[in-house]
Parts: structure tokens; sequence; C-alpha cells
DNA sequence: AAGACGAAAGTGGTTGA
DNA sequence: TCAACAACTTTCGTCTT
């Protein structure tokens, strides 16, 4: 079974893949999707390797009689596991005829357990909701599947815990996408996710904070360097000032100087000197336009940057 | 003329009483 | 709930290239 991915992931590295949105060819196979993603902004390339086959295999055809069934592969993605029974509120049978007093009673236990099994206290309606617009949101966002299986994951561990209650899905759902971004060090911050949901940034915030704390999510802390592929391909940087402008966060890091200060600021300013010292000059504000900080707080990390590695900033 | 610099005041969020 | 606080933004005047 294992054969199969590894073929894949070697065809990957021959052809060298690069991912169109940020331009790096740092793209692996996801292996539980099948799916290239790109491991700098987690941009999906395709998904022709994607399998929409069953989830079964059949190694005779007796098993394969056996196990054939109509519907799609069963999904987290999907209330219900895709399956689902309805019965109708009249009492008519099939062919409109009147039903007995003896079945109505029949009827009406089934419709009870029916309605008990199948809302479950509306479980099952948040959950459709919930996991329509989580689609939404990762198709927009462009995050790879196995973004969106966590996200589903923890978000029914939160229904279950009746953590939703008093919150828009749509803020949870998004708080929930941060948290697992932030799982995978994918490069978004609160305002990209914000900037895709209908919730407000504040909600989301808010949202994300209460489900941390609720289900004690492991959430590591964000670094500036996961940022620094993300802005270095927006501004056509190549790899070799990446790598000055991690080393440059690195040594920060160790002063701790640094700290307190927002991940997306240091980011930017490690790329503006290390572009500088490369040849490879940007100004502070086509930096400060992708990092989606102001030029003021390049500046600002800039000089305490200067001063703590004592760099000597020539062209 | 554009970029870089930094002071000063304003904003939104966190923290701790 | 409120005030203090730190980080960041906005705005603007000045200096540099």
């Amino acid at each position: 079974m294992t054969d199969q991915k590894q073929d894949k992931r070697r065809n990957v590295d021959e052809e060298s893949l690069v991912c169109p949105e940020c331009g790096s060819t740092d793209i692996v196979v996801d292996p539980e999707t099948n799916e290239l993603v790109c491991r700098n902004c987690g941009y999906v390339i395709h998904e022709e390797l994607t399998d929409y086959g069953p989830e079964w295999r059949a190694f005779d055809p007796e098993q394969r009689t056996r196990r054939a069934r109509t519907g799609g592969p069963l999904s987290i993605m999907k209330p219900n596991k895709g399956l689902t029974t309805e019965i109708d509120s009249s009492n008519k049978d099939s062919r409109g005829g009147k039903i007995s007093a003896k079945h109505q009673n029949t009827l009406n236990r089934m419709r009870k357990w029916h309605r008990r099994i199948s809302m479950a206290s509306s479980y099952e309606k948040n959950m459709a909701m919930a996991l329509q617009e989580l689609e939404k949101m990762i198709d927009r966002l462009q995050l790879p599947k196995k973004i969106a299986d966590e996200a589903a994951y923890i978000y029914k561990q939160a229904v279950k815990k009746q953590l939703i209650r008093g919150r828009l899905i749509e803020s949870v759902v998004a708080a929930i996408i941060y948290a697992v971004c932030r799982m995978n060090n994918i490069p978004k911050t609160l305002e990209d996710i914000a900037n895709f949901s209908n919730a407000d940034k504040k909600d989301i915030g808010r949202a994300y904070r209460f489900i941390k704390r609720e289900l004690g999510l492991k959430i590591p802390l964000t670094t500036a360097e996961i940022y620094v592929p993300r802005f270095a391909s927006a501004l056509g940087l190549g790899v070799e000032v990446q790598e000055r402008a991690k080393e440059i966060i690195r040594k920060a890091m160790e002063s701790s100087i640094l700290s307190g200060r927002g991940p997306t600021g240091i980011a930017a300013a490690a790329l503006y000197i290390a572009a500088i010292e490369k040849g490879e000059k940007r100004t502070q504000k086509q930096v400060a336009e992708q990092a989606g900080v102001t030029e003021v707080t390049i500046r600002n990390r800039y000089r305490e940057l200067k001063e703590l590695l004592g760099l000597n900033i020539e062209e």
C-alpha cells in the first residue's frame, strides 16, 4: 500500500514542480489525501492524484459483490457519513391509502426514534452548516484537504462539548481553520482567514481563544520564520535571501529581545535586510505591503535587529 | 521626486486589580 | 468592568539619495 505513495512522492521530486502561487519548489505529496501541496504557502497545486474510487479493495469477485454499494465514499465531510433516511409524516402508504391505527402507532414510534437519532439535538444540522462553510473557506484559502479534515474533526469535538452555543458557526469554523493552520505551521494570519470569512476578525479571535482553551489544543508559537518563504516569493526574492533572512531571525531569537513583537513585522524586517545584503533591495513600502504591516514597523524592527546583531548594512 | 527616518498622537487588544 | 500598558498604525515633517 505504501508502494504506490512512495512512487508518487518520487515522481514529484523528479519533475521538480513549481508552486504557481509562490514559486517555491518545496512541494510534497500529502500522504493522507494524495494531493500536491506547497509547503511554503499551503497551496494545493492540483488534485489529479486524488482517488475518488471506493475506499475499500476487493480481493476476489465474491468480496466485490459484498462490498459494492451505492453512494460516494464515506466521508467525514458529510454529516451522517453521507447516509440518510427520511420518514414521511403523512399517514399514507406508498399508494396513498390510509394506514391502520395499529400501524400508525408503529410509524409514530419510528418517527420518534428517527428524530432522536438523526436530529440528536440539532447536532446534524449544525454539522451540516459548518461543513459547508468549512469547505467554502478551505477552497477560498487554497488549503489542503488535510486541513479540512483536521478542522472537521475539531469542530465535531467542539459541538459535542457544546462550545458553539452563542457563537456564529462562521466564526467558529474560521477560528478552527486558523488553529489548524497554526498547528501545521502554515503561514496564514488571523487577518488572512478573516478576509475570507463573513465573521469579523474580533469574533474569530474570541472563538479561537475559547476553543483553544476548552479543547486544550496544543498550538506552537508562531515564529517569524514561517512567514519568510511566503513574503519572499511575493516579493520575487530567491532562496538565498530567504535563507539569510531566516538566519537573521534565528540569531535574533537567541537574544529574545524580539519577544512580544509581531512575527510578520520581524519577518518583514529580516527580509528587508537580507534583500539589501544580497543586492536585491526592495523598498520598505514593497515589503510592508506584502507583509501586512506598515513601513514604520519595519523600520522599528530593522533598527532593533541592526543594533542587536551589530549589522552594518551596505549595498 | 522617491525613499528612508523618526517623533507624536491615535487605535485596538491584553492584563490584572 | 475599568485603567494601565505594549505593540502597532497613522500622519507628518525632515533628511538622504
